[in-house]
DNA sequence: GAGTATCAGATGACTATTCATATGTCAGGC
DNA sequence: GCCTGACATATGAATAGTCATCTGATACTC
């Protein structure tokens, strides 16, 4: 039964957040699905994901690319040194700052993972009409960045 | 430090689902700054805004609408019958279902929220280029529409 | 170089979410 | 009417997440 269906004048059902949140999600289950089947969590894919190909990431800078806290990420990284997923390093720079990387366990469990996210993905991009699916990543990460404060009579940067 | 900057290459920052992820987080978080302000949870918020204008949600119908597991809702509603936000009333005609209709406390906090939301939206929306802004909501919208199981050849509809 | 502010990460008490399943109800075949 | 399967909600034990705060390290200022 659609949500939608008894009360098609929902606030919700026109609410841009919504929408997003909803878009999201519809598209992202699809995914973890297949992530259920080899039996990685959500959050543990995508630490997976964030490290692919990228040697290093700190705690909070984890933790901002999975939508996580801080405390959260250095509880899930706990489980995944445990399970020999990843390790941590101390920054030779920075003693504050430690380092994540991938184990072997960790890249194995990935590679599989990024061709199935690959494959998804263009499966998903070839639902779209042409002319959407060239503007949509680039209206997505318009987005992420921060909108400046309240300048009234702004005429310029 | 934006997440993305060490590295410029990453898989995620190019990957649909998390640009997504990151664009709805981006956006939601926004507001759900305004919430906290307020003291209301997002799922609190979650509920209010689906209940809005709506007479006797289920509650699988609401955790559904509010992307939450079911058992979730059972036990936030519980929490909100507690607070006096909702109450629960029977269904007339099955037995089963149980409706949830909003409490005089639910509609006065939803009131003050919805017209912050509605605000909240516009000024989102005057960031995006019109042409953006007319198909955004149609593209999101074909998103929570379940693809076709996979046809090979399909010419048409 | 002492003092203060800021930062990265970890920790602990508390709360929320999940998974699997139980309970009660309805709908269809026979 | 009775059986079987599907459904709506609730429940309980186990897990995960959150908030506030701590510790240790760096950076800034005088």
């Amino acid at each position: 039964m659609d949500a939608a269906m008894n009360n098609p004048e929902r606030f919700v059902d026109d609410y841009l957040l919504y929408l997003l949140a909803r878009g999201s999600h519809a598209l992202s289950s699809e995914f973890h699905a297949k992530l259920r089947k080899e039996g990685v969590s959500v959050p543990v894919w995508r630490v997976l994901a964030t490290l692919a190909g990228s040697t290093g990431e700190t705690v909070t800078g984890l933790a901002e690319a999975c939508l996580l806290q801080q405390p959260t990420m250095t509880k899930l990284l706990d489980r995944m040194v445990r399970d020999g997923i990843v390790k941590r390093t101390p920054d030779a720079r920075d003693r504050r700052v430690v380092r994540i990387q991938m184990m072997p366990r960790g890249e194995q469990m990935a590679k599989g993972l990024l061709v199935a996210a690959k494959a998804h993905e263009v499966e998903v991009l070839a639902r779209f009409p042409m002319m959407d699916r060239m503007q949509l990543k680039q209206l997505l990460r318009a987005m992420m960045v921060k909108p400046p404060k309240i300048r009234r009579n702004a005429m310029a940067a």
